[in-house]
DNA sequence: GGGGTTCGATACAGTTTGTTACAGGTTTTC
DNA sequence: GAAAACCTGTAACAAACTGTATCGAACCCC
């Protein structure tokens, strides 16, 4: 990331929200600061340069209301506003106006990162970071697994219906090929289930997906039996888009 | 943004809600008027171009209903009303008045803006405006979904009647694409229904969706079932104003 | 080769899901 | 207002999926 990241104000009462969601815009690529309540708010704002504020309407004194105020007719800040459902919407509507955007709990901290970028985008031309690509496509041995269509292709160009948890195994093994998995690695793979003791359930999706994607499955090639280790897949697993 | 702004003039007698919408508006790239009651706007409308009028019919003095009527039979402008909530009286009355459109309180900002919009774009193929932030339509595999008229549109151009549980349960779908939901949290995000045991209503409505989205209900591609999980939306979506 | 362990395939039961039918409720229509 | 149409949750059954059990075969080590 080329462009120097915004620097963001998180301004609740509630501590969990303000650590999770710091920590989260963090991990975005922000910098983040943090106040419990308006005062606080008001000293961060004049100590550092803030990009944009997001605000928990609903703080315990009329102080929340007053700085969104302040910042929107001042405007030093752009503000997001994190309001209730089902509160004195009569009021807080007329303030919520006044924002540039706001988001109703309990938001979606996907949603409110989108909104944050948008916000930044309009008000200063800030260059959008663009979400990681998901590679679409697998490929081996004449295969071809979409991964988003959960759609397997055989070399024939049938295509092979997969059950959830065939798909996982095999996305298990193609996301790690000529890597030994034990049984206990592929359990938690699929499906993070604790493994019980004497647990054959992964013997038998192996049995199962050998039956759809292996040539012989007496003599299977491309999931190989590592004899009290687990299992391997063999082929070259190849990303198209990567 | 190069093509003229439109005029919008608020009458509503509370001097919040004027102040703040107008802001608002100003603040999306709308100019705008306020009016404190009907004579108020009669003036304004006598004195500027108004390209919509958006009007509280609860006011003292003049019935704003009397004042939409006039303004619908002269054709000076199109109307949306504020009407208070619970109220299908003045709904009904409204739109036999000729409202274009109608909102009730408390609403919401973004909604009325869209819809705004969608009136301005009805009325007189103003260009339409691009909102960074709430987004009109939602596409996915050649669908197209308008979600202030809450109108699905197939790859064929024909439009598809949704119900609402439909819609909903589409609109928390293409919110969170590509990420396995549920039956819980579908429950949550539709009706807000605390779920009961055995509840297979969910089931139901994925099932009545999928016979209208998909082309083959039997082998769903859009909507994918995740055993023991929940349900997945695959297709990729977008926001044509992104 | 023998004994113990591990693996593959089949069978089976419990769970989960898809679909249809239907009743109660709501909205629309006349 | 009454009747029709629509919407939605519940029930019920068939189909699909997955874990366990079982038995015979393969494997390792001695």
């Amino acid at each position: 990331m080329s462009n120097p990241s915004s620097h963001i104000l998180i301004v609740d009462d509630h501590r969990d929200i303000r650590e999770s969601l710091a920590r989260y815009l963090t991990k975005n690529g922000f910098r983040t600061s943090t106040a419990e309540n308006a005062a606080q708010a008001r000293q961060v704002l004049k100590a550092a340069s803030i990009d944009l504020v997001v605000l928990d309407v609903m703080m315990p004194g009329e102080d929340g209301l007053s700085l969104c105020r302040h910042l929107v007719e001042t405007n030093q800040a752009p503000v997001i506003l994190l309001t209730a459902m089902a509160e004195d919407t009569d009021r807080v509507v007329g303030l919520e106006i006044g924002a540039d955007d706001y988001v109703t709990k309990p938001f979606n901290p996907r949603e409110l990162l989108a909104r944050i970028r948008a916000v930044l985008r309009r008000m200063s031309n800030v260059p959008k970071t663009r979400d990681p690509i998901e590679t679409e496509k697998l490929r081996f041995e004449g295969w071809e697994l979409d991964v988003n269509r959960r759609e397997l292709t055989g070399p024939d160009g049938v295509m092979v219906p997969l059950s959830t948890g065939e798909y996982q195994l095999l996305i298990a093994f193609l996301k790690r090929p000529k890597m030994v998995l034990s049984r206990d690695q592929l359990l938690d793979l699929t499906s993070g289930r604790t493994p019980a003791v004497f647990d054959r359930s992964i013997d038998n999706q192996v049995s199962r997906l050998r039956r759809k994607i292996e040539e012989d499955p007496k003599n299977p090639v491309l999931i190989k039996t590592v004899w009290g280790g687990g299992y391997t897949f063999t082929a070259e697993v190849t990303e198209p888009a990567e």
